[in-house]
DNA sequence: ACCCAGGTGCTGC
DNA sequence: GCAGCACATGGG
């Protein structure tokens, strides 16, 4: 059992926060939480300003210390943050406890290419299915918190973050490479995951090549590397890419950018009008590109939205997001959760 | 019926 | 380089 502060981990804002999909709220409790990377599973307890890990603390040392990035310091990235910048502040306040965790790193890539064109409540379904069909079972021995919050019934399992393929007590490990290869091309059928049935069975195989490699590069932090070799997967495009980077390779500069991101740079950061960067892409650019920015301010002027690609918006978050050298991708996280919250509250 | 979802691959300029 | 389209599946 280790303790820490709930100021500095906050499981709702991680479980909450898309970066995990394998992270539940128990029916019976909802300060009660339960955590699996590959094979482990974590049971955490969010007790007033408290926050319980039970595990020894050799598992903890050796393990989810690191998974919880508990060894940095998140105090120094609040500071640095632009008070004028109200979005950012709001985020990182709604955000408070947010970690961006140092997840397993096939179990990132195989969810993250799930989670292209699905919505989250989906991607964490087809995870299930696929750790329920080819993850390893396990079973453990009852401990004093499991005991308490193990009767659960499997009745509303339909709620959003509530695992429908595990207990406290068992559990299905994420599958190995090797499990999803074996199973050829047509092992994937019948888990709703569509034409991304090719990208995982492909991705897997090349994956038991290419390991070594990866994992070496990524040990040197040598991230240009790590994700050239990310993208010559199937179904591994930029996107995708970034948020492997980000959520399991220890890059904290990896800035994902999905239509959410879009859409906030788009309502909260709109280009101002005759600023430096916009007459800067006017002035020495070709006559093709001219084309495209004309085109791009026809649309801000007839319908009053600017709409960005995901090419723009890769520029415009730079520009906007650029100064926070070396924290880039948590700031993305702060506000991407931030703009879930404020879509779910909506509906 | 239509639109969108933590996009990517492929084709054709 | 960048636009346009197809790609499954589920939910509003």
């Amino acid at each position: 059992m280790v303790k820490t502060d709930v100021l500095l981990f906050d499981p709702d804002r991680i479980c909450d926060s898309g970066q995990i999909f394998r992270m539940y709220r128990t029916e019976e409790d909802a300060s009660v939480f339960l955590m699996y990377s590959g094979d482990r599973r974590l049971i955490v307890k969010k007790e007033e300003s408290d926050v319980f890990f039970e595990c020894s603390d050799e598992e903890y040392e050796t393990y989810w210390k690191h998974y919880l990035d508990m060894d940095r310091d998140y105090e120094v990235f609040h500071k640095q943050i632009d008070p004028k910048d109200r979005f950012l502040v709001s985020a990182y306040e709604a955000g408070r406890g947010l970690r961006i965790l140092n997840q397993d790193l096939f179990e990132m890539i195989v969810s993250f290419i799930i989670s292209q064109q699905k919505q989250i409540p989906s991607i964490r379904k087809c995870v299930e299915a696929l750790c329920e069909r080819f993850g390893e079972r396990h079973v453990t021995k009852r401990t004093k918190m499991a005991n308490q919050y193990e009767q659960g019934s499997h009745e509303g399992k339909e709620r959003t973050g509530i695992c429908t393929n595990a207990d406290e007590k068992s559990w299905y490990g994420f599958p190995s490479p090797r499990s999803i290869a074996a199973a050829g091309p047509d092992g994937l059928k019948g888990l709703s995951l569509g034409y991304r049935e090719r990208y995982i069975y492909e991705t897997s195989c090349r994956f038991i090549e290419v390991e070594r490699e990866l994992r070496d590069a990524v040990e040197k932090r040598d991230f240009v590397t790590t994700k050239k070799i990310l993208m010559s997967m199937t179904g591994i495009g930029e996107k995708v890419a970034d948020c492997i980077l980000l959520f399991a390779c220890g890059d904290l500069d990896a800035f994902p950018v999905d239509t959410h991101i879009i859409s906030i740079l788009e309502r909260e950061y709109p280009a101002k009008k005759n600023c430096k960067a916009e007459e800067k892409c006017i002035g020495p650019q070709e006559n093709g590109k001219k084309k495209n920015v004309r085109k791009k301010e026809m649309l801000t002027e007839t319908t009053g939205v600017e709409k960005l690609t995901p090419a723009q918006a890769r520029e415009r978050a730079r520009e906007v997001f650029g100064r926070y050298k070396g924290f880039s991708g948590l700031v993305q996280q702060w506000i991407f959760a931030y703009e879930l919250m404020l879509s779910y509250g909506k509906k």
